[in-house]
DNA sequence: GTGGTCTAGACCACG
DNA sequence: GTGGTCTAGACCACG
Protein backbone atom coordinates (compact mmCIF):
# COMPACT_ATOMS: atom_id res chain seq x y z
CA UNK A 1 0.00 0.00 0.00
CA UNK A 2 1.50 3.45 -0.58
CA UNK A 3 1.37 6.29 1.51
CA UNK A 4 2.11 9.55 0.50
CA UNK A 5 2.40 12.18 2.95
CA UNK A 6 1.92 16.13 1.81
CA UNK A 7 4.35 17.83 4.00
CA UNK A 8 2.65 21.76 3.39
CA UNK A 9 -0.95 20.89 4.10
CA UNK A 10 -2.62 22.12 6.37
CA UNK A 11 -4.13 19.04 7.76
CA UNK A 12 -1.47 17.68 10.33
CA UNK A 13 0.71 14.62 9.17
CA UNK A 14 -0.71 12.03 11.76
CA UNK A 15 -4.03 12.86 10.56
CA UNK A 16 -3.19 12.04 6.59
CA UNK A 17 -1.56 9.05 7.56
CA UNK A 18 -4.62 7.92 9.37
CA UNK A 19 -6.99 8.78 6.60
CA UNK A 20 -5.10 7.27 4.10
CA UNK A 21 -4.83 4.07 6.42
CA UNK A 22 -8.49 4.00 6.62
CA UNK A 23 -9.38 4.22 3.30
CA UNK A 24 -6.83 1.33 2.54
CA UNK A 25 -8.58 -0.65 4.86
CA UNK A 26 -12.05 0.17 2.97
CA UNK A 27 -10.57 -0.69 -0.25
CA UNK A 28 -9.15 -4.16 1.08
CA UNK A 29 -5.38 -2.96 0.87
CA UNK A 30 -5.27 -3.61 4.12
CA UNK A 31 -6.53 -6.34 5.36
CA UNK A 32 -8.42 -7.85 8.84
CA UNK A 33 -5.40 -9.63 10.90
CA UNK A 34 -2.20 -7.56 8.91
CA UNK A 35 0.24 -6.66 10.64
CA UNK A 36 1.08 -3.05 10.25
CA UNK A 37 4.91 -2.02 9.67
CA UNK A 38 6.95 -1.27 12.87
CA UNK A 39 6.48 2.37 14.26
CA UNK A 40 10.35 2.81 13.51
CA UNK A 41 9.73 1.39 9.95
CA UNK A 42 6.71 3.28 8.55
CA UNK A 43 8.32 6.52 10.06
CA UNK A 44 11.92 5.71 8.37
CA UNK A 45 10.00 4.98 5.16
CA UNK A 46 7.62 8.18 5.03
CA UNK A 47 10.49 10.45 5.97
CA UNK A 48 8.51 11.15 9.40
CA UNK A 49 9.56 11.31 12.82
CA UNK A 50 8.57 7.69 14.73
CA UNK A 51 6.73 9.75 17.38
CA UNK A 52 4.06 11.07 14.64
CA UNK A 53 3.64 7.71 13.25
CA UNK A 54 2.97 6.45 17.08
CA UNK A 55 -0.18 8.86 17.28
CA UNK A 56 -1.67 7.91 14.65
CA UNK A 57 -1.50 4.25 15.38
CA UNK A 58 -2.74 5.19 18.97
CA UNK A 59 -5.50 6.83 17.37
CA UNK A 60 -6.14 4.36 15.12
CA UNK A 61 -6.40 1.87 18.11
CA UNK A 62 -8.35 4.19 19.99
CA UNK A 63 -11.24 4.30 17.46
CA UNK A 64 -11.20 0.75 17.32
CA UNK A 65 -9.16 -0.28 14.11
CA UNK A 66 -5.78 -1.40 15.18
CA UNK A 67 -4.15 -3.64 18.00
CA UNK A 68 -1.20 -3.28 19.56
CA UNK A 69 1.29 -5.07 21.88
CA UNK A 70 4.74 -5.76 22.23
CA UNK A 71 5.29 -8.99 21.02
CA UNK A 72 3.35 -8.61 17.55
CA UNK A 73 3.64 -5.22 17.20
CA UNK A 74 0.38 -3.64 15.60
CA UNK A 75 -2.30 -5.09 13.61
CA UNK A 76 -5.38 -4.16 11.70
CA UNK A 77 -8.17 -5.43 14.37
CA UNK A 78 -10.38 -8.50 13.49
CA UNK A 79 -13.31 -6.59 14.78
CA UNK A 80 -13.99 -3.08 14.53
CA UNK A 81 -16.46 -2.38 17.70
CA UNK A 82 -14.93 0.55 19.33
CA UNK A 83 -15.97 4.01 19.08
CA UNK A 84 -19.31 3.71 17.01
CA UNK A 85 -21.60 6.16 18.79
CA UNK A 86 -18.77 8.59 18.44
CA UNK A 87 -18.30 8.04 14.75
CA UNK A 88 -22.25 8.96 13.87
CA UNK A 89 -22.13 11.82 15.36
CA UNK A 90 -19.24 12.54 13.38
CA UNK A 91 -20.12 11.04 10.10
CA UNK A 92 -23.77 13.00 10.90
CA UNK A 93 -21.81 16.41 10.79
CA UNK A 94 -19.45 16.28 8.69
CA UNK A 95 -21.96 14.91 6.17
CA UNK A 96 -24.87 17.50 6.50
CA UNK A 97 -21.35 20.24 6.00
CA UNK A 98 -20.00 18.14 2.95
CA UNK A 99 -23.83 17.98 1.35
CA UNK A 100 -24.39 22.11 2.31
CA UNK A 101 -21.31 22.74 0.70
CA UNK A 102 -21.83 20.64 -2.67
CA UNK A 103 -25.32 22.01 -3.24
CA UNK A 104 -24.17 25.56 -3.00
CA UNK A 105 -21.62 25.23 -5.34
CA UNK A 106 -24.47 23.66 -7.77
CA UNK A 107 -23.74 20.14 -7.69
CA UNK A 108 -27.14 18.36 -8.35
CA UNK A 109 -28.04 15.76 -5.84
CA UNK A 110 -28.02 13.51 -8.89
CA UNK A 111 -24.62 13.94 -9.71
CA UNK A 112 -23.36 13.61 -5.63
CA UNK A 113 -25.06 10.23 -5.60
CA UNK A 114 -23.69 9.50 -8.89
CA UNK A 115 -19.86 10.59 -7.34
CA UNK A 116 -20.95 8.87 -4.08
CA UNK A 117 -21.70 5.24 -5.27
CA UNK A 118 -18.22 5.79 -7.61
CA UNK A 119 -16.71 5.46 -4.31
CA UNK A 120 -18.44 2.99 -2.66
CA UNK A 121 -18.07 0.77 -5.51
CA UNK A 122 -14.03 1.53 -5.23
CA UNK A 123 -14.06 0.39 -2.03
CA UNK A 124 -15.23 -3.24 -3.30
CA UNK A 125 -13.74 -5.93 -1.78
CA UNK A 126 -11.90 -4.45 1.22
CA UNK A 127 -13.76 -5.08 4.83
CA UNK A 128 -17.89 -4.78 4.88
CA UNK A 129 -17.57 -6.50 2.39
CA UNK A 130 -17.27 -10.56 3.15
CA UNK B 1 -31.07 32.24 11.54
CA UNK B 2 -29.37 30.47 15.16
CA UNK B 3 -25.83 30.52 14.82
CA UNK B 4 -24.43 27.71 17.98
CA UNK B 5 -20.93 27.40 18.84
CA UNK B 6 -19.42 24.82 21.16
CA UNK B 7 -16.74 26.41 22.95
CA UNK B 8 -15.32 23.04 23.64
CA UNK B 9 -15.10 21.44 20.56
CA UNK B 10 -12.18 20.84 18.94
CA UNK B 11 -13.11 22.41 15.80
CA UNK B 12 -12.00 26.17 15.94
CA UNK B 13 -15.01 28.34 16.57
CA UNK B 14 -13.87 30.27 12.88
CA UNK B 15 -14.46 26.78 11.41
CA UNK B 16 -17.41 26.38 13.48
CA UNK B 17 -18.87 29.85 12.64
CA UNK B 18 -18.30 29.00 8.88
CA UNK B 19 -19.96 25.52 8.68
CA UNK B 20 -23.18 26.71 10.13
CA UNK B 21 -22.80 29.55 7.76
CA UNK B 22 -22.70 27.35 4.67
CA UNK B 23 -25.45 25.10 5.93
CA UNK B 24 -27.13 28.00 6.77
CA UNK B 25 -27.09 29.06 2.95
CA UNK B 26 -27.76 25.80 1.82
CA UNK B 27 -31.22 25.49 3.46
CA UNK B 28 -32.29 28.73 2.72
CA UNK B 29 -31.75 30.59 5.82
CA UNK B 30 -29.41 32.51 4.16
CA UNK B 31 -30.48 34.09 0.81
CA UNK B 32 -27.99 35.41 -2.28
CA UNK B 33 -27.66 39.11 -1.47
CA UNK B 34 -28.63 39.33 1.78
CA UNK B 35 -26.77 41.31 4.21
CA UNK B 36 -24.61 39.92 7.13
CA UNK B 37 -24.49 41.20 10.25
CA UNK B 38 -21.92 43.53 11.29
CA UNK B 39 -18.65 41.24 12.24
CA UNK B 40 -18.45 43.44 15.23
CA UNK B 41 -22.23 42.77 16.10
CA UNK B 42 -21.97 39.28 15.39
CA UNK B 43 -18.77 38.81 17.68
CA UNK B 44 -20.98 40.17 19.88
CA UNK B 45 -24.28 38.04 19.63
CA UNK B 46 -22.09 34.89 19.53
CA UNK B 47 -19.69 36.11 22.85
CA UNK B 48 -16.87 35.46 20.19
CA UNK B 49 -13.67 37.74 20.14
CA UNK B 50 -14.00 39.87 16.48
CA UNK B 51 -10.49 38.80 15.14
CA UNK B 52 -12.51 35.07 15.11
CA UNK B 53 -15.47 36.25 13.15
CA UNK B 54 -13.35 38.21 10.10
CA UNK B 55 -11.29 35.23 9.97
CA UNK B 56 -14.44 33.34 8.90
CA UNK B 57 -15.95 36.21 6.59
CA UNK B 58 -12.74 36.08 5.30
CA UNK B 59 -12.41 32.52 4.38
CA UNK B 60 -15.78 32.71 3.31
CA UNK B 61 -14.95 35.74 0.82
CA UNK B 62 -12.20 33.78 -0.27
CA UNK B 63 -14.62 30.67 -0.98
CA UNK B 64 -16.44 33.08 -3.09
CA UNK B 65 -19.60 32.79 -0.50
CA UNK B 66 -19.10 36.75 0.63
CA UNK B 67 -18.32 39.32 -1.03
CA UNK B 68 -16.81 42.60 1.43
CA UNK B 69 -16.49 45.91 0.64
CA UNK B 70 -16.43 49.21 3.39
CA UNK B 71 -19.44 50.76 2.44
CA UNK B 72 -22.18 47.91 2.79
CA UNK B 73 -20.36 45.11 4.93
CA UNK B 74 -20.25 41.91 3.91
CA UNK B 75 -23.14 39.97 1.78
CA UNK B 76 -23.99 37.00 0.45
CA UNK B 77 -22.68 37.32 -3.66
CA UNK B 78 -25.35 36.30 -6.11
CA UNK B 79 -22.98 33.83 -7.62
CA UNK B 80 -20.62 31.43 -6.20
CA UNK B 81 -17.85 31.08 -8.85
CA UNK B 82 -14.73 31.64 -6.64
CA UNK B 83 -12.40 28.73 -5.19
CA UNK B 84 -14.76 25.82 -7.31
CA UNK B 85 -11.24 23.95 -8.07
CA UNK B 86 -10.68 24.02 -4.49
CA UNK B 87 -13.55 22.60 -3.42
CA UNK B 88 -13.66 19.67 -5.91
CA UNK B 89 -10.40 18.82 -4.28
CA UNK B 90 -11.99 19.30 -1.24
CA UNK B 91 -15.11 16.97 -1.38
CA UNK B 92 -13.17 14.54 -3.44
CA UNK B 93 -11.05 13.87 -0.47
CA UNK B 94 -13.43 14.19 2.29
CA UNK B 95 -15.51 12.11 0.21
CA UNK B 96 -13.67 9.48 0.22
CA UNK B 97 -12.35 8.97 3.50
CA UNK B 98 -15.98 9.72 4.98
CA UNK B 99 -17.15 6.99 3.16
CA UNK B 100 -14.62 4.60 3.62
CA UNK B 101 -14.69 4.92 7.26
CA UNK B 102 -18.47 4.73 7.37
CA UNK B 103 -18.32 1.40 5.31
CA UNK B 104 -15.29 0.18 7.70
CA UNK B 105 -18.19 0.50 10.87
CA UNK B 106 -20.57 -1.66 8.55
CA UNK B 107 -22.55 0.84 7.35
CA UNK B 108 -24.48 -0.23 4.24
CA UNK B 109 -24.46 1.51 0.85
CA UNK B 110 -28.48 1.62 1.35
CA UNK B 111 -28.15 3.13 4.52
CA UNK B 112 -25.72 5.26 3.85
CA UNK B 113 -27.40 7.02 0.82
CA UNK B 114 -30.70 7.16 2.81
CA UNK B 115 -28.82 9.39 5.70
CA UNK B 116 -27.68 11.35 2.23
CA UNK B 117 -30.68 11.71 0.56
CA UNK B 118 -32.33 12.85 3.73
CA UNK B 119 -29.54 15.54 4.43
CA UNK B 120 -30.36 16.54 0.89
CA UNK B 121 -33.73 17.02 1.32
CA UNK B 122 -33.53 19.03 4.16
CA UNK B 123 -32.21 21.54 2.20
CA UNK B 124 -35.03 22.30 0.01
CA UNK B 125 -35.62 25.39 -0.68
CA UNK B 126 -32.14 27.15 -0.06
CA UNK B 127 -29.49 27.93 -3.24
CA UNK B 128 -29.03 25.69 -6.03
CA UNK B 129 -33.06 24.78 -5.90
CA UNK B 130 -34.18 28.45 -7.78
CA UNK C 1 -3.27 21.25 46.17
CA UNK C 2 -0.12 19.25 46.61
CA UNK C 3 1.23 17.25 44.11
CA UNK C 4 3.90 14.81 44.73
CA UNK C 5 5.99 13.08 41.81
CA UNK C 6 8.08 9.97 42.67
CA UNK C 7 10.68 9.91 40.02
CA UNK C 8 12.04 6.61 40.72
CA UNK C 9 8.46 4.93 40.83
CA UNK C 10 7.52 2.10 38.68
CA UNK C 11 4.23 3.79 37.85
CA UNK C 12 5.20 6.24 35.30
CA UNK C 13 4.98 10.07 36.01
CA UNK C 14 2.10 11.00 34.22
CA UNK C 15 -0.51 8.00 35.83
CA UNK C 16 1.20 9.65 39.32
CA UNK C 17 -0.32 12.71 38.21
CA UNK C 18 -3.21 11.43 37.23
CA UNK C 19 -3.85 9.58 39.82
CA UNK C 20 -3.40 12.56 42.29
CA UNK C 21 -5.19 14.78 40.49
CA UNK C 22 -8.37 12.09 40.60
CA UNK C 23 -8.31 11.80 44.07
CA UNK C 24 -7.65 15.70 44.45
CA UNK C 25 -11.13 16.00 42.91
CA UNK C 26 -12.93 13.38 44.98
CA UNK C 27 -11.93 15.21 47.95
CA UNK C 28 -12.73 18.54 47.13
CA UNK C 29 -9.49 20.08 46.44
CA UNK C 30 -10.31 20.45 42.72
CA UNK C 31 -13.64 21.89 42.45
CA UNK C 32 -16.06 21.51 39.13
CA UNK C 33 -15.46 23.92 36.65
CA UNK C 34 -11.98 25.15 38.25
CA UNK C 35 -8.99 26.09 36.00
CA UNK C 36 -6.13 23.72 35.81
CA UNK C 37 -2.63 25.37 35.44
CA UNK C 38 -1.54 25.66 32.65
CA UNK C 39 0.32 22.91 30.84
CA UNK C 40 4.07 24.75 30.92
CA UNK C 41 3.13 26.03 34.50
CA UNK C 42 2.57 22.79 36.32
CA UNK C 43 5.35 21.38 34.53
CA UNK C 44 7.64 23.19 35.47
CA UNK C 45 6.33 23.47 38.94
CA UNK C 46 6.70 19.69 39.49
CA UNK C 47 9.94 19.67 37.76
CA UNK C 48 8.86 17.60 34.55
CA UNK C 49 8.36 18.00 30.91
CA UNK C 50 5.60 19.60 29.90
CA UNK C 51 5.01 16.88 27.08
CA UNK C 52 4.39 14.69 30.47
CA UNK C 53 1.57 17.20 31.77
CA UNK C 54 0.26 17.35 28.53
CA UNK C 55 0.32 13.52 28.39
CA UNK C 56 -2.47 12.95 31.78
CA UNK C 57 -4.37 16.19 30.80
CA UNK C 58 -5.12 14.55 27.52
CA UNK C 59 -5.77 10.72 29.14
CA UNK C 60 -8.11 12.81 31.99
CA UNK C 61 -9.85 14.83 28.72
CA UNK C 62 -10.75 11.44 27.39
CA UNK C 63 -12.02 10.30 30.85
CA UNK C 64 -14.32 12.75 30.77
CA UNK C 65 -12.80 14.59 33.47
CA UNK C 66 -11.50 17.75 31.91
CA UNK C 67 -11.94 19.87 29.15
CA UNK C 68 -9.36 22.24 27.01
CA UNK C 69 -9.05 24.29 24.98
CA UNK C 70 -6.98 26.89 23.75
CA UNK C 71 -8.89 29.90 25.22
CA UNK C 72 -9.02 28.99 28.21
CA UNK C 73 -6.39 26.46 29.07
CA UNK C 74 -7.65 23.06 30.91
CA UNK C 75 -10.61 22.97 33.56
CA UNK C 76 -12.38 20.33 35.58
CA UNK C 77 -15.67 19.57 33.97
CA UNK C 78 -19.20 20.12 35.25
CA UNK C 79 -20.06 16.49 34.48
CA UNK C 80 -18.38 13.52 34.03
CA UNK C 81 -20.22 11.38 31.41
CA UNK C 82 -17.66 10.10 29.58
CA UNK C 83 -16.09 6.46 29.63
CA UNK C 84 -18.69 5.27 32.57
CA UNK C 85 -18.76 1.95 31.00
CA UNK C 86 -15.06 1.26 30.63
CA UNK C 87 -14.73 2.26 33.97
CA UNK C 88 -17.39 -0.07 35.56
CA UNK C 89 -15.02 -2.96 33.68
CA UNK C 90 -11.89 -1.50 35.17
CA UNK C 91 -12.84 -1.13 38.60
CA UNK C 92 -14.39 -4.21 38.40
CA UNK C 93 -10.95 -6.38 37.79
CA UNK C 94 -9.29 -3.74 40.04
CA UNK C 95 -11.16 -4.62 43.13
CA UNK C 96 -11.59 -8.16 42.40
CA UNK C 97 -7.40 -8.33 42.67
CA UNK C 98 -7.77 -6.13 45.42
CA UNK C 99 -9.69 -7.87 47.54
CA UNK C 100 -8.05 -11.47 47.31
CA UNK C 101 -4.57 -9.66 47.54
CA UNK C 102 -5.71 -8.12 50.91
CA UNK C 103 -7.80 -11.86 51.84
CA UNK C 104 -4.83 -13.78 51.29
CA UNK C 105 -2.73 -11.48 53.42
CA UNK C 106 -5.08 -12.10 56.33
CA UNK C 107 -7.00 -9.06 56.34
CA UNK C 108 -10.46 -9.45 57.60
CA UNK C 109 -13.39 -8.46 55.50
CA UNK C 110 -14.73 -6.10 58.66
CA UNK C 111 -11.07 -4.63 58.46
CA UNK C 112 -11.07 -4.14 54.49
CA UNK C 113 -14.68 -2.77 54.80
CA UNK C 114 -13.49 0.11 57.23
CA UNK C 115 -10.49 0.75 55.55
CA UNK C 116 -12.22 1.33 52.79
CA UNK C 117 -15.64 3.79 54.72
CA UNK C 118 -12.29 5.54 56.33
CA UNK C 119 -11.47 6.59 52.22
CA UNK C 120 -14.84 7.33 51.71
CA UNK C 121 -15.18 9.48 54.08
CA UNK C 122 -11.80 11.31 53.62
CA UNK C 123 -13.59 12.08 50.22
CA UNK C 124 -16.43 13.87 52.25
CA UNK C 125 -16.98 17.11 50.43
CA UNK C 126 -15.76 16.47 47.29
CA UNK C 127 -17.39 15.81 44.16
CA UNK C 128 -20.72 13.82 44.44
CA UNK C 129 -21.52 15.24 47.45
CA UNK C 130 -23.62 17.95 46.07
CA UNK D 1 -7.43 -24.17 37.48
CA UNK D 2 -8.34 -21.86 34.31
CA UNK D 3 -5.93 -18.81 34.07
CA UNK D 4 -6.49 -17.33 30.68
CA UNK D 5 -4.51 -14.59 28.89
CA UNK D 6 -5.43 -11.81 26.95
CA UNK D 7 -2.98 -10.78 24.44
CA UNK D 8 -3.80 -7.70 23.77
CA UNK D 9 -4.19 -6.44 27.03
CA UNK D 10 -2.29 -3.48 28.09
CA UNK D 11 -1.61 -5.10 31.25
CA UNK D 12 1.64 -7.32 31.24
CA UNK D 13 1.38 -11.03 31.08
CA UNK D 14 3.27 -11.96 33.46
CA UNK D 15 1.12 -9.45 35.35
CA UNK D 16 -2.00 -10.99 34.23
CA UNK D 17 -0.88 -14.49 35.04
CA UNK D 18 0.11 -13.22 38.97
CA UNK D 19 -3.04 -11.67 39.46
CA UNK D 20 -5.19 -14.66 38.25
CA UNK D 21 -2.89 -16.77 40.67
CA UNK D 22 -3.24 -14.70 43.49
CA UNK D 23 -6.58 -14.74 42.81
CA UNK D 24 -6.92 -18.49 42.61
CA UNK D 25 -5.23 -18.34 46.15
CA UNK D 26 -8.26 -16.30 47.19
CA UNK D 27 -11.15 -18.42 46.40
CA UNK D 28 -9.37 -21.78 47.31
CA UNK D 29 -8.51 -22.90 43.96
CA UNK D 30 -5.28 -23.19 45.04
CA UNK D 31 -3.95 -24.21 48.44
CA UNK D 32 -1.61 -23.97 50.95
CA UNK D 33 1.13 -26.28 50.36
CA UNK D 34 -0.23 -26.91 46.47
CA UNK D 35 2.72 -27.71 44.05
CA UNK D 36 2.68 -25.24 41.08
CA UNK D 37 3.04 -26.34 37.64
CA UNK D 38 6.31 -26.07 36.47
CA UNK D 39 7.84 -23.25 34.30
CA UNK D 40 8.30 -24.86 31.12
CA UNK D 41 4.90 -26.74 31.42
CA UNK D 42 2.72 -24.03 32.12
CA UNK D 43 4.57 -21.37 29.78
CA UNK D 44 3.61 -24.29 26.81
CA UNK D 45 -0.08 -24.86 28.52
CA UNK D 46 -0.95 -20.99 28.47
CA UNK D 47 1.43 -20.50 24.96
CA UNK D 48 3.25 -17.87 26.35
CA UNK D 49 7.14 -17.74 26.88
CA UNK D 50 8.96 -19.28 29.44
CA UNK D 51 10.95 -16.34 30.79
CA UNK D 52 7.44 -14.75 31.29
CA UNK D 53 6.68 -17.26 33.60
CA UNK D 54 9.61 -17.19 35.57
CA UNK D 55 8.90 -13.66 36.09
CA UNK D 56 5.49 -14.31 37.49
CA UNK D 57 7.06 -17.23 39.94
CA UNK D 58 10.03 -14.78 41.31
CA UNK D 59 7.62 -12.26 42.07
CA UNK D 60 5.23 -14.05 43.54
CA UNK D 61 8.27 -15.51 45.76
CA UNK D 62 9.31 -12.02 47.03
CA UNK D 63 5.57 -11.36 47.56
CA UNK D 64 6.17 -14.42 50.07
CA UNK D 65 3.36 -16.61 48.04
CA UNK D 66 5.48 -18.96 46.81
CA UNK D 67 8.60 -20.71 47.84
CA UNK D 68 10.94 -22.36 44.86
CA UNK D 69 13.56 -24.39 45.09
CA UNK D 70 15.45 -26.57 42.54
CA UNK D 71 14.19 -30.09 43.62
CA UNK D 72 10.52 -29.62 44.79
CA UNK D 73 9.89 -26.94 42.25
CA UNK D 74 7.59 -24.05 43.18
CA UNK D 75 4.62 -24.16 45.32
CA UNK D 76 2.11 -21.97 47.61
CA UNK D 77 3.84 -21.07 50.89
CA UNK D 78 2.15 -22.31 54.15
CA UNK D 79 2.46 -18.48 55.30
CA UNK D 80 2.57 -15.50 53.41
CA UNK D 81 4.60 -13.50 55.66
CA UNK D 82 6.93 -11.93 53.19
CA UNK D 83 6.03 -8.57 51.56
CA UNK D 84 3.47 -7.03 53.96
CA UNK D 85 4.50 -3.80 54.81
CA UNK D 86 4.90 -3.66 50.89
CA UNK D 87 1.35 -4.54 50.47
CA UNK D 88 0.08 -1.95 53.30
CA UNK D 89 1.76 1.03 51.19
CA UNK D 90 -0.15 -0.74 47.54
CA UNK D 91 -3.68 -1.38 48.71
CA UNK D 92 -3.57 2.05 50.40
CA UNK D 93 -2.75 4.07 47.48
CA UNK D 94 -4.70 1.41 44.98
CA UNK D 95 -7.32 1.62 46.77
CA UNK D 96 -7.75 5.42 47.31
CA UNK D 97 -7.60 5.53 43.54
CA UNK D 98 -9.88 3.07 43.15
CA UNK D 99 -12.34 4.78 45.90
CA UNK D 100 -12.04 8.27 44.30
CA UNK D 101 -12.42 7.13 40.73
CA UNK D 102 -16.00 5.62 41.64
CA UNK D 103 -17.10 8.53 43.60
CA UNK D 104 -16.04 10.86 40.98
CA UNK D 105 -18.25 8.74 38.88
CA UNK D 106 -21.11 8.95 40.64
CA UNK D 107 -21.13 5.44 42.75
CA UNK D 108 -22.27 5.47 46.00
CA UNK D 109 -20.91 4.57 48.64
CA UNK D 110 -23.81 1.55 49.07
CA UNK D 111 -23.10 0.03 46.22
CA UNK D 112 -19.53 -0.01 46.19
CA UNK D 113 -19.93 -1.70 49.55
CA UNK D 114 -22.29 -4.32 48.22
CA UNK D 115 -19.68 -4.64 44.94
CA UNK D 116 -17.38 -5.16 47.50
CA UNK D 117 -18.82 -7.70 49.71
CA UNK D 118 -20.02 -9.78 47.17
CA UNK D 119 -15.93 -10.38 45.97
CA UNK D 120 -15.38 -11.37 49.44
CA UNK D 121 -17.97 -13.62 49.06
CA UNK D 122 -17.12 -15.50 46.17
CA UNK D 123 -13.84 -15.92 47.83
CA UNK D 124 -15.77 -18.29 50.54
CA UNK D 125 -13.61 -21.52 51.22
CA UNK D 126 -10.20 -19.84 50.41
CA UNK D 127 -6.83 -18.99 52.12
CA UNK D 128 -7.78 -16.74 54.89
CA UNK D 129 -10.69 -18.68 55.26
CA UNK D 130 -9.49 -21.48 57.77
C1' DG E 1 -0.73 33.00 26.59
C1' DT E 2 -2.77 28.73 25.61
C1' DG E 3 -2.52 24.04 23.79
C1' DG E 4 -1.00 21.30 19.32
C1' DT E 5 2.39 19.36 16.13
C1' DC E 6 6.71 17.69 14.92
C1' DT E 7 11.36 16.46 15.40
C1' DA E 8 15.30 14.24 17.92
C1' DG E 9 17.22 11.17 20.85
C1' DA E 10 17.86 8.55 25.25
C1' DC E 11 16.52 4.81 27.99
C1' DC E 12 13.27 1.30 29.43
C1' DA E 13 9.84 -2.82 29.67
C1' DC E 14 8.24 -6.81 27.56
C1' DG E 15 8.86 -11.17 25.69
C1' DG F 1 12.84 -6.12 18.03
C1' DT F 2 8.72 -4.10 19.58
C1' DG F 3 6.19 -0.24 21.61
C1' DG F 4 6.31 3.09 25.92
C1' DT F 5 8.14 6.95 28.62
C1' DC F 6 10.48 11.08 29.19
C1' DT F 7 13.08 14.98 28.02
C1' DA F 8 14.20 19.07 25.02
C1' DG F 9 13.20 22.45 22.01
C1' DA F 10 11.27 24.57 17.75
C1' DC F 11 7.42 26.43 15.49
C1' DC F 12 2.46 26.93 14.82
C1' DA F 13 -2.77 27.87 15.43
C1' DC F 14 -6.19 30.01 18.01
C1' DG F 15 -8.20 33.83 20.04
Amino acid sequence: MIIKIEFDSEIPIYEQLKRQMIIGIANGEMKRGERLPSIRQLGEDLGINLHTVRKTYNILKDEGYVSMDRRNGAEIREVFDVGIEDFEKLINSDLEYLIANAKNRGMKEKDLLKLFSSYYESFKGGIGDE
